[in-house]
DNA sequence: GAGTTTGAAACT
DNA sequence: CAGTTTCAAACTC
């Protein structure tokens, strides 16, 4: 697509390396004007904003590299203290961010309290100002100027266990001149990538790497760092995915200027970038350095923005939050706090330009939203706790690190490309919930809100989008459909979710706009009024029913549940009718489903999670046909055809031993196992964005180490999938449990607490209900009341 | 893509 | 609170 911008992008390479895609689509990305600031320039151009990739990962990673954010932050307001170019790209000396980080540390709750403010706004008036809380981590420039990261970055870096929160990534420079393109603002062009890592110690290096493995957005950013750096040749070890599905330009919403095709192109291929081979990368190019990592001297700086932010993709981001924003606006009265909202409404233009972020000006002020706000407010079950420490545009931060960590998770795996990439674009918008011990709590996927790339991109019709929001990578916000309710009403998945139709809806007379704003909000709070719990998230997880044991283990998707319960008489809760099957979580003593199959766990508590019970249950109907394994695990991946394979499994696994650790730091009893199980079921989607179901493999998995230790241990929780099969049916003989199918229909449908009781078996194999995860406290009911405790009054409850 | 099914939301 | 209606998503063909 010509666009005029197309003139600006036309630099010709300097060098040889300038020759290459990423440089072109940088050049494309980069229409930087030659400014009179010459220290705003050089702190931009030190950055290397050319490092794309992470745009497509992270938000936050974006608006820092984008043409938009550097002509924003040029056209800032000098005068102003919160404006000036320092401020803007100072964000703190070493010192101070050190402090920062350290002071937060100390304030917050663990890793809850990582703050991710709305990114668009830190581009803005507010971006110095509200650092300290935000406890950026960042990079020097060769000004000795920091640039910054989102908070998740920190969050990774504490998480990986650096020494230090500033990581020690440095780009050095070589002197080399930048590609004209770039402009008189980068001077230098860090080539020689010997030592583009440099470490202050051997333990950073290996904190850094951990870090980079752990943390998908955060590796991203790296490599779109060191890609933008190299040579085509350099990135050659790079695998590059040769199916990327580009969605055009104007689909995305990007406005022009557009990058050039192939720049484009090339930004979807390294949003696809294998990262198999990033250990070898690390190890080629990081160095140890003494000294080194004291930022200012270091070079060039590594601008890398990470955030646990999973791919914000183009777009749907603005939806989020709207309702929240426009309350807190409301409510706040001082636009200073939430200047970055206000500057969402009133500067959108310059977002918009963003490239990457593509918002719709269309006159709704709000259609430009919080970058950085994955999830809608509904969808996180975050506590109050959780909330405490995190502002309110911040929400997502926790769930965003944990998604990270987790998707992280599967780095190393063999067939990790795809599940990372998966991890990278859809975590946000897979409704997994708010976990702050690194276990992930899957939400309420009809609230989910993500951020689709592609879902938004080329479709047509509300089946289209609907069909390719269920099977993009990265469902995201669900458009609604609504005929009738002019999306006003909770029959209204966006409505419902907290935030504005957009575009892409196919709604008839919605109301649910910006422009309607006030229309919005009364109808939000007469719903409330009825039910006062009606936006609040639909899955909750009742961490916050437990006492604070001092791990996380409670923290657990298996401790989600339905807040209200479902009431399915058909669905057998095993289809997206039902709302906690829709949320990937079990069915709880709160549902009064009939029949129920919840892969994620049935209310009688059956721990037969996922393609478990639906094999036991299709054993059942089967009448005379043998449930052998070939037959279960076709069942299996006919289920989840991902999940249903090794390198899934590894993943599984690999999140369960995590999940294990948090157990075994456990002090409760046993009944924990089932906990530790379902994390690994829920943190993952698979590419149609179901939840995945636990497959035997994972459930057994997790489970099975649990009971290796409780009982017999017999179990091979990395088995191969015939041997899981074997599990599986070792689970059911082993136990006297009324584990799942061998169950008659009527116990296992069984709804009283009596059921619960009865599958907190003595093995402790078949506890997984809710309330048998609650422990055995004042048991059954105790859960749900802590449910809703942890229910966070939402600012648009309780304002006004 | 149209029609059906399903269950939540809304209403009575 | 229960029953009914409305509604839109999920699903099927």
């Amino acid at each position: 697509m010509d666009t005029p911008e197309k003139t600006q992008i036309a630099a010709p390479p300097v060098s040889a390396h300038e020759d290459s895609p990423v440089f072109n689509f940088i050049r494309s990305l980069s229409p930087i004007k030659p400014v009179k600031s010459t220290h705003i320039a050089q702190t931009f151009t030190s950055l290397p904003f050319t490092a794309l990739p992470s745009v497509f990962t992270s938000p936050h990673a974006n608006f820092h590299k984008d043409p938009s954010f550097l002509r924003r932050h040029q056209s800032l307001d000098p005068s102003n203290p919160d404006c000036s170019s320092e401020n803007h790209n100072i964000v703190c000396r070493n010192g101070d961010f050190i402090n920062g980080i350290s002071q937060r540390s100390k304030s917050s709750d663990k890793k809850v309290s990582v703050e991710v403010h709305a990114e668009p706004c830190k581009e803005h008036s507010d971006f110095a100002t509200e650092f300290p809380q935000t406890s950026r981590c960042g990079f020097y420039n060769p000004e000795g100027n920091m640039t910054t990261c989102s908070a998740g970055a920190e969050a990774a870096v504490e998480t990986a266990g650096m020494s230090t929160p500033i990581i020690p990534l440095a780009m050095k420079s070589s002197g080399k001149p930048l590609p004209e393109g770039e402009g008189q603002q980068q001077k230098e062009w860090p080539i020689d990538a010997s030592d583009l890592f440099i470490f202050s110690s051997p333990n950073d290096v290996e904190a850094f790497r951990e870090l980079v493995h752990r943390s998908p957005d955060f590796g991203t950013a790296c490599l779109s760092s060191l890609m933008s750096r190299f040579t085509p040749d350099d990135v050659s070890g790079f695998e590059r995915s040769q199916q990327v599905d580009l969605p055009s330009r104007e689909q995305q919403q990007i406005e022009p200027p557009y990058p050039t095709d192939e720049a484009y192109g090339q930004k979807e291929a390294i949003k696809n970038l294998d990262y198999h081979n990033l250990d070898k990368f690390l190890d080629k190019y990081m160095s140890i350095q003494l000294d080194k990592n004291s930022h200012n001297d270091a070079g060039t700086c590594v601008p890398f923005d990470y955030t646990p932010v999973p791919n914000f993709h183009r777009g749907l981001r603005r939806r989020c939050l709207d309702f929240e924003i426009a309350e807190l606006r409301k409510l706040s009265g001082d636009d200073s706090d939430y200047s970055h909202i206000a500057l969402s409404q009133h500067d959108e233009n310059t977002l918009v330009n963003d490239g990457q972020l593509p918002v719709e000006s269309e006159g709704d002020p709000l259609r430009c939203t919080l970058p950085g706000i994955g999830l809608h407010l509904n969808a996180l079950a975050t506590t109050s706790n959780d909330y405490q420490s995190v502002e309110h545009g911040n929400l997502l931060s926790e769930n965003q690190l944990m998604n990270t960590q987790i998707s992280s998770s599967s780095l190393n795996l063999p067939n990790s490309h795809q599940s990372l990439h998966e991890s990278l674009t859809s975590v946000a918008s897979e409704d997994i919930g708010s976990a702050d011990n690194g276990v992930l709590v899957v939400q309420d996927g009809s609230q989910s809100c993500a951020y689709p790339d592609s879902e938004e991109l080329d479709h047509n019709s509300p089946q289209k989008k609907r069909r390719k929001a269920e099977h993009s990578e990265d469902m995201a916000c669900k458009r609604c459909n609504c005929k009738k309710s002019k999306c006003l009403k909770l029959y209204c998945e966006c409505f419902a979710a907290g935030v504005y139709c957009i575009e892409p809806c196919a709604c008839l007379d919605c109301l649910n706009k910006p422009i309607h704003e006030d229309t919005v909000l009364a109808t939000r709070k007469q719903i409330e009024s009825r039910n006062p719990l009606a936006f609040a998230p639909k899955v909750i997880r009742a961490s916050d029913s437990f006492p604070d044991t001092g791990d996380d283990s409670n923290k657990t998707p298996a401790s989600a549940r339905h807040k209200r319960g479902c009431n399915c008489k058909k669905s057998g809760c095993l289809k997206k009718y039902c709302e906690c099957y829709q949320g990937g979580v079990g069915c709880s003593f709160n549902c009064r489903c009939e029949g129920c199959k919840n892969s994620f766990g049935r209310k009688d508590g059956s721990t037969l999670n996922g393609v478990e019970a639906e094999i036991i249950d299709e054993g059942k109907e089967n009448i005379g046909k043998s449930m052998g394994n070939q037959r279960s695990l076709e069942v299996a991946k006919q289920r989840d055809p991902i999940q249903a394979t090794p390198s899934a499994y590894y993943g599984y696994h690999h999140v369960a031993s995590l999940l294990l650790i948090n157990f075994h730091n456990d002090t409760k009893n046993t009944k924990w196992s089932s906990v530790c199980t379902r994390p690994s079921i829920q943190t993952t989607y698979s590419a149609k964005n179901e939840p995945l179901r636990s497959t035997s493999l994972v459930t057994t998995s997790s489970s099975s180490v649990l009971h290796a230790g409780q009982n017999q241990g017999t179990h091979k929780h990395v088995a191969p999938q015939p041997e899981f099969e074997k599990h599986y049916d070792d689970n059911n003989n082993n136990n006297n449990s009324n584990a799942g199918g061998k169950m008659p229909e009527v116990l296992r449908s069984n709804d009283t607490p009596n059921a619960v009781i009865k599958t907190a078996s003595p093995n402790g194999k078949r506890v997984s209900s809710p309330h048998s995860d609650f422990g055995s406290s004042p048991p059954l009911r105790s859960g749900r009341r802590l449910i809703l405790k942890s229910i966070p009054s939402f600012p648009s409850l309780t304002q006004h």
